[in-house]
RNA sequence: GUCCCCGUAGUUCAACGGAUAGAACGGAGGUUUCCUAAACCUUAGAUGUGGGUUCGAUUCCCGCCGGGGACACCA
């Protein structure tokens, strides 16, 4: 039909034309024109027997190497040193790590890069805190805490703003105690987001933080006043877009009328080492909708850089409570994830236990299930969505969510654990009958077109609504069709079934960075 | 005021411009001497509104209504 739009045909006629010159008889029966111009194809079961045993033998599955490979940065995650890491952070965390994981695998040379907060005012304000109402004790059972509470004990005293001024000042000009401090701050968190990576499985090539581009600020912005991009402004060093409508009357600050930097100077110089230190030629951004403005400007501010990489916002929704508003405690505060992803493993370690009492490396399961289902809840839906955080959906364990596919993969595995040694099914044909069998393998199939669509727009939720699809056709499998006490080739057939299947849930769950157990 | 995002069953979410708008939860009904019933099967129920483009619009364009967000010296 878009052949019939192009060349302004009737597309019915089009169908038929086409179908005049294709010869496709060895692959399915003839084909028919329907409705206003499809032309269904019913595939002929030798032929899906012939193609289901090459699809089966292919380690990728399927799924074809990007035609062009590109260089890809990730900027994903990026908390605030001195800070809790909350649930703000778990959108993007997910989404970035699943989205890196993605792009390797279909061939892109992927450097992913924590771009965490750690240079800002806040410091002298905490340093300010450190040096005069520390509790050392604190410090060392979990100093995070204890810096939010120096940080808030500073913030709301007006006799120390002056005295939290030189503090920073003097950061910044290298003092050694307070760059101590500072150093001190900084193994500290990350310490705290190190452990929470370890259970949500993530982890980067890169941890350069805003501090690793304090020299470079001066230097880019003297170049680029030089150079004519930017210009002074009411004091301010600036870059104008007067040519972008969108952008007309929104500069790019890069250097307050005080002198100091801003979040758009570091932002710049980030780019510019990307491009030309870390070689990268295409830079994902994700970070959340609220950013958009901001990306916009950077972005346009490097072209005007003459920077040869492409950029991209990739922007997401924000998670809200119960009550539709941003997600936040019952006293007003953030969500810290820790407790979250440790309710989720708690939650899913009682249900295990119920269910199943006897099963060995139970906190593996539980951790594999916990955290799986708060993912799957993430990356399941449009990442634009807001979209309300429930315990007892994710973890309702019914529906599409991970434990059901999770649950899908167990089933397989319980299978071959009782198909005993000697007794593989052997190599030969295979044999389709069972229409739930045709369905399974159309589904197989499917994989290795739905990951590259992934990248189109940066959905992983394609491949989720994918793998809930395939885990529901196995179920349906299952169930009409007996593996074990089949026998010949039907019970080849239905074990490459299952094996197929087991390996497409375990890679496509792996790509979306959750686990899948053995047993649960 | 300008710009951006979102409006789909009771609820939470899907649908490169394609066929009868898919699921899930919740509702109603059914399935287990059988490989994990965390499952399967059946069933009722929806595109905010007005135009336009198209053979065809949830999707693209314009207006309106409703919700959220961003808009020079914070990050």
């Amino acid at each position: 039909m878009l052949l019939a739009k192009s060349r302004r045909e009737n597309p019915r006629q089009a169908a038929a034309g086409i179908l005049a010159r294709l010869d496709v008889a060895d692959i399915c029966e003839p084909p028919e024109i329907a409705g206003a111009g499809f032309i269904n194809f019913r595939l002929r079961p030798d032929f899906l027997a012939r193609q289901f045993a090459e699809t089966a033998g292919d380690p990728r599955l399927g799924v074809p190497l990007a035609a062009r490979p590109r260089r890809i940065l990730v900027d994903f995650s990026s908390p605030n040193i001195a800070k809790p890491m909350h649930v703000g952070h778990i959108r993007g965390t997910i989404l970035g790590d699943a989205l890196a994981r993605v792009a390797r695998f279909l061939g892109h040379d992927v450097v992913t890069d924590n771009h965490v907060g750690d240079w800002g005012t806040q410091f002298g304000k905490i340093i300010c805190g450190l040096k005069h109402f520390r509790d050392d004790a604190a410090l060392a059972a979990d100093p995070v805490p204890e810096l939010v509470r120096l940080y808030r004990k500073v913030d709301g005293d007006e006799t120390l703003l002056q005295a939290s001024r030189d503090e920073l000042v003097k950061l910044q000009g290298g003092d050694p105690e307070n760059r101590e401090w500072w150093n001190r701050c900084v193994e500290w968190s990350r310490h705290a987001f190190e452990e929470i990576y370890a259970l949500l499985g993530v982890s980067f090539d890169r941890w350069l933080g805003e501090s690793f581009y304090n020299d470079a600020l001066r230097p880019l912005v003297d170049r680029l006043l030089r150079s004519g991009v930017a210009e002074i402004s009411e004091g301010a060093a600036c870059i104008f877009f007067p040519d972008d409508p969108a952008l007309r009357e929104a500069p790019c600050l890069i250097r307050k009328s005080d002198g100091g930097y801003l979040y758009a100077t570091t932002d710049l110089a980030t780019i510019e080492y990307r491009v030309r230190e870390l070689n990268r030629d295409l830079l994902w951004y994700v970070v959340g909708a609220p950013q958009q403005l901001h990306f916009k400007q950077i972005f346009a501010a490097a072209a005007k850089m003459g920077l040869p990489a492409a950029a991209i916002h990739i922007p997401f929704g924000s998670i809200l409570g119960e009550n539709r508003k941003l997600m936040k405690t019952r006293s007003g505060e953030n969500v810290p994830l820790r407790d979250l992803l440790m309710e989720g493993i708690d939650r899913a370690r009682r249900i295990v236990e119920e269910k199943n009492p006897d099963l060995p490396e139970r906190e593996e399961i539980a951790r594999a299930i916990g955290i799986g289902a708060i993912k799957y809840a993430e990356l399941s839906q449009y990442r634009m969505t807001d979209y309300i955080f429930s315990w007892d959906k994710m973890l309702s364990f019914q529906g599409n969510t991970a434990p059901y596919l999770q649950n899908a993969y167990v089933r397989i595995r319980s299978i071959f654990r009782k198909l005993e040694a000697g007794a593989q099914a052997g190599a030969g044909e295979f044999a389709f009958a069972e229409p739930a069998e045709f369905a399974l393998a159309k589904k197989l199939f499917q994989f290795g077109e739905t990951v590259p669509q992934i990248l189109n727009d940066f959905r992983p939720n394609i491949l989720a609504n994918y793998l809930y699809e395939l885990a529901n056709a196995f179920h349906a499998f299952y169930e009409a069709c007996p593996v074990l006490k089949s026998e010949g080739a039907i019970r080849r057939t239905r074990l490459a079934l299952c094996d197929a299947t087991a390996r497409v849930l375990e890679k496509g769950l792996g790509l979306l960075g959750i686990e899948v157990p053995a047993r649960m």
